[in-house]
Formats: structure tokens, sequence, C-alpha cells
DNA sequence: TGGCTGATTATTATATAAACTGTTCAATCG
DNA sequence: CGATTGAACAGTTTATATAATAATCAGCCA
């Protein structure tokens, strides 16, 4: 949890912030408005905080835990096999963005300001989901249904192929039912492609398709 | 071509106006001044534009004509199976993205423009790539490499698993080399999954994997 | 002494006025 | 009479002045 190291007040500050930064946005909450509701004055403010900046991004980090904390449910989710937590992974990324988008509006804004500054906490983020994605291929290739061998870089290489379902500069462009159906038919493809890949590795061949120019 | 039914004279302003939105961009260049270049009056111009922003989505229309026609040249490449096609047009078309984002931003910055006032210039643009894409699709599944029941369907597809690498957006994130690397890791797997189903399809069986959740 | 304050400063944003630019059209030209 | 002009108009951008804000810090309090 990214509040876990921070101070009684801190977490007071994080709070009062993020509910005016949900409602009204960043730029339009001030310092001292953020001070008032902790009754507390500005200048206290940057004992906990070295910045307005570093307070927006602790706010997205909690917002970001919580999101990786709801994929990483798919990969614990029992009875399924990791065929369909790939599916449920991504449908689940898709929908989690598409709706933030929708109706958090401010906080995604937030978001896109804070990355356009911080661009590292961007890439936290991506490689954090990473992560459960690669446990979940990792599961694949344990079970025989994905062989796999470098789990990170697939993991990579999957984030780029569902991008176009993720990035929410594009979401205005179709509805919400256009695009699942899209995003199902890439992740069909891929499984395709992890069940070619399964197969030639049980007959002890190298995967079929390789970069070669 | 998209100059095909112009006057001369509405050629001449194209090109004068080209030059200006290339060197300067779209905002900074007046209509007055594109006037002068053509000895002629502001008024003028309107006799054969509709307005300044039609002279933008004819350059850009012009633009795109020429990457359409780049990348219809790979379909027609001899010697190289529709796998290889395959390869060969998303890599050019990452290619030329990459290159005109990063050496021609004003022309870059004028589709944005022109994209964010006319969206449905964008979609003619990516429905004429996809066409491409298709005929590529179509030729596999002559072959029996790729065995594709709607090409235009997963030509959308396949679009959507290289948007990464097509949206300018996000090249700023990664160098060259590291985002071809990444292309040709999901084109590999795009192309096994063709083969898992070009194989399944020989059996008489359905494809594996269909979105059923 | 460690935590806190709030007036102060440098920066950024907003409001207002001035200049410019896209578009129109009555008048002109060939 | 059709093609062209350029002054006029409305809308927008830029420049400037004014106000608001993030961040600081010398002093205060408990």
């Amino acid at each position: 949890m990214p509040t876990e190291n921070l101070d009684e007040t801190a977490k007071q500050i994080l709070n009062a912030a993020s509910r005016r930064f949900l409602y009204y946005g960043y730029k339009k909450t001030t310092m001292s408005e953020i001070a008032d509701d902790c009754n507390m004055s500005t200048g206290n403010l940057y004992r906990y905080f070295p910045s307005k900046l570093d307070i927006a991004e602790m706010f997205v980090r909690v917002l970001r835990g919580e999101q990786v904390a709801t994929l990483r449910s798919v990969v614990d989710a029992p009875g399924r096999t990791p065929s369909q937590k790939l599916r449920d992974f991504f449908l689940l990324k898709f929908k989690i963005a598409y709706e933030r988008f929708h109706d958090k509006p401010k906080a995604y804004e937030l978001s896109s300001e804070l990355i356009s500054e911080r661009p590292k906490v961007a890439l936290e983020w991506e490689s954090a989901e990473g992560r459960v994605l690669a446990e979940i291929l990792a599961e694949g290739d344990a079970d025989g249904s994905f062989a796999v061998d470098n789990a990170p870089a697939m993991a990579k290489i999957l984030q780029d192929a569902g991008y176009r379902f993720t990035s929410p500069a594009v979401f205005h462009e179709g509805d919400y039912d256009a695009l699942a159906t899209e995003l199902n038919g890439v992740i069909d493809l891929v499984l395709d492609g992890f069940s070619w890949r399964a197969a030639r590795h049980q007959h002890g061949k190298p995967p079929a398709n390789v970069a070669v120019t």
C-alpha cells in the first residue's frame, strides 16, 4: 500500500486533497483550501509533502494501487484456466479504464497532468501490471497451455497488443460494446498463438514464427 | 489521387499552403500569406476552397494517400509470403509513423488538429489501410497459411493489436529499436495464432479460442 | 526543541484591451 | 457577365495589467 509509511497527518492531508481533486480537479484546488480542510496552515502542508504535485502523485499512486489490486484478484480467481484469466485480465483492465475515463473525468485529467511531469510514475504502474500479467503467463506455462519462456517480456508484448483498449485517448471513438468485441478478437488470436506454441513445444520443436526479414 | 478533380489554380493554392503548413504549421500560416504566394486576393481563395481547414484537409489527404500507396507496395511485392507481407506491412507502417513524427513535426501537428475537427477523415484513412491489410489476409487465406473467414473484421483486429506502434502520442516513451523489437514480438504471436487456425482448419475443426466468459 | 504559523515572494493564472485573421460581399475588372 | 478584388465584419489570438497561488522562512508556540 502506498500510504503505509505515511504519518497520520499526511493521510489527513491526502484525504482532503483527494476529495477536492476528484470534485474540482488538480488545478482548481488550492493549497490553502487543503490547509483549511485540515485546520492547519499552508506552510505546514510542506512539512508532509514537498509540493502540491507530490500530493497529486500520492493520490494517483493510491488509485493505481487499487487498480492493480483489482487486476491481481483475477490471478487468484479459483476455477479459471490461465487462458480465461488472460481474457479476464484484459477485459477487466479495459472496463476499469473505460469507466474511470467516463465517470471520473477529473481523476483521468489529473493522471494525465501528473504523467506529463512525472513520466516514471506511468512506467512504474505499467510494470506493476506487467508483473500481474507475467504471473498468469507463468501459470499457463506451468500447466502446459502457453509455452512462455520469458514471462516479463511476453507480458510487455501483450500489453502492447492491448494498448488500444487501455489508452483513454481514443475511447471517444467507439462505444463500449464495439471495443469489447474487438478486444475479444485480439485475445482470441493471442490465445491461438499460445496454443500453437504449446503444441510445438510438446513436439520438441522451436516456435514457428520468428522475426527474420 | 485526391488532387485529381482539382482546378489548376486550386493545385497552386494547395502547393503554396502545403509549403507553409510544413514549415510554419497550420495556425501560423495566414490566408493572406497563401494569397500573396499565389499573387491573388484572399477572397479569391474561397472560390477554390470553402475554408482554410479544407485546404488543410486536402493537404493531409495527399500525405495519407502517399502513405497508403507505400503500404500497398507491400502487397504487390513479389516473392514474399503472406506472413512476410503482414510483418512488412506493420514494420513499414511503424517506420512511416515514427519518422514522420520525428522529422516532420509540423505535419503531425497539422494532422492532429485536423482530426480533432474532422474525425471522419481519420476513419477514412484507417479503413483505407484496413483494405490493404485485408488483401494480405485474403491472400494468406487463399494459400492456406491463414484461415481468415472475415478479412475486413480481422484487419480491424490486427490494426487494434498494432495500435501501440502507430499512435505517435506515445513515441517519445521508447526509442525506435526497442519498439520495433516489441512489434516483432506481437507479429510473431499473431502469426502463430494464424498458424494454429490454419492447422485447425485443415482438420475440419472450429477455431480453438472463442470469446465465452 | 520540534512542530507550526502566516506574512512575504516569486511564479502562475486570469481578466481586459488591442491587434490580427478567417470569411464575406458589394464593387470592380476584363 | 463571370471572375476577381479588398475593405468591412465577426471571431479569435496575442499582449498587458491585474489578481491569485505555490512555496518559503523568520518567528511563534507548546
